[in-house]
DNA sequence: CAATATTGTTTTGCTATCAAAGTAATATTG
DNA sequence: CAATATTACTTTGATAGCAAAACAATATTG
């Protein structure tokens, strides 16, 4: 049974994966801004200092390779600048130009209305289980490669437990 | 407050995934098949009949376009074969060659097995919470287009319920 | 039955991603 | 201080994904 839950989980990650690409390429169309694009300009005015680019990348989830390309992107656009460090010139900082900042202000949400509307609606509790259940799969698919061995004496049984007390919650 | 869970909703979104990706680079490495691609070769196994593309497409989530990119490296791996409909001549039905039920038996899990070993221990309940969060997501961000309207009568408020009765879990 | 519409797939052009290799600058060490 | 290692970024070559346009075959309709 529990493999076929992990199957469920893979599918239902499949679709979202899915639709947040739908937004974004609808995005790339309304706006001329993908959301990974949209995302990065947001994390620069977010940034309490100039943020590199290996910085930024990191802040973003993304590899270097990849955030390059979104830089090139927005450079061309106008929208951000890079400028190499001056201590340090290996460094690539980047940062917001007025016209990065304009854009951002009128930008749309970066996760379908649909869902945005939605959400806010549910009961707080509600988003707090929701948000807290994919904070933990992102912890698990992140979780540090099994501390080796013992893993026949614990291995995986079909748990069928009871709810925690309310505390938990 | 209801905005910056959203934000939250987003950020550990795209951690997974990441998470996803780097799974599916390291399969590309270690077994020369992306996730995408195992999956559409599970879904023709798990099929009970012959699928067209565009069926296919449907199944797994994936626009035709997208989807003929794939099929394309699978069949020039000859794991997957082409061949055009009989009564149909426009639809292209995809079997798997004995090659793909051969690899398709060897291949690993889509998700990493950090994952799917942490995710198996949860407690049942647990499995179920979570599995029913991101569906709830993946309905939310599939619902169909709002009512229209209604949209500032009920706009939302930032309730603060309590949670259900258990009966609700 | 010929013109038009619909359906199913592929093609094209773009963005996003990764890993790995390449480049440039700084840091370390013998 | 010169050789080597490390760090920071970019480039390259794959795969995946989308939308929109092109193409091909079937269905509909006047």
């Amino acid at each position: 049974m529990t493999a076929n839950q992990t199957r469920e989980v893979l599918i239902a990650l499949r679709r979202i994966i899915h639709a947040v690409d739908l937004h974004s390429a609808a995005l790339t169309q309304t706006v001329g801004l993908s959301t990974a694009q949209i995302f990065t300009l947001q994390t620069l005015a977010d940034a309490e200092h100039p943020l590199s680019a290996g910085e930024l990348a990191m802040r973003i989830d993304l590899t270097q390779g990849t955030l390059t390309a979104i830089l090139d992107r927005l450079e061309r656009k106008s929208l951000v600048l890079r400028t190499r460090g001056q201590d340090d010139r290996r460094k690539v900082l980047i940062t917001l130009t007025d016209a990065g900042r304009q854009v951002l202000a009128d930008a749309p949400p970066l996760l379908q209305q649909n869902f945005t509307r939605a959400f806010s609606r549910l009961p707080n509790w509600e988003q707090s289980q929701i948000l807290s259940s994919i904070q933990r799969i992102a912890e698990m698919m992140h979780a540090p490669p099994p501390p080796e061995a013992a893993s026949l004496l614990d291995a995986p049984r079909d748990r069928t437990d009871t709810p925690p007390p309310l505390e938990a919650l």
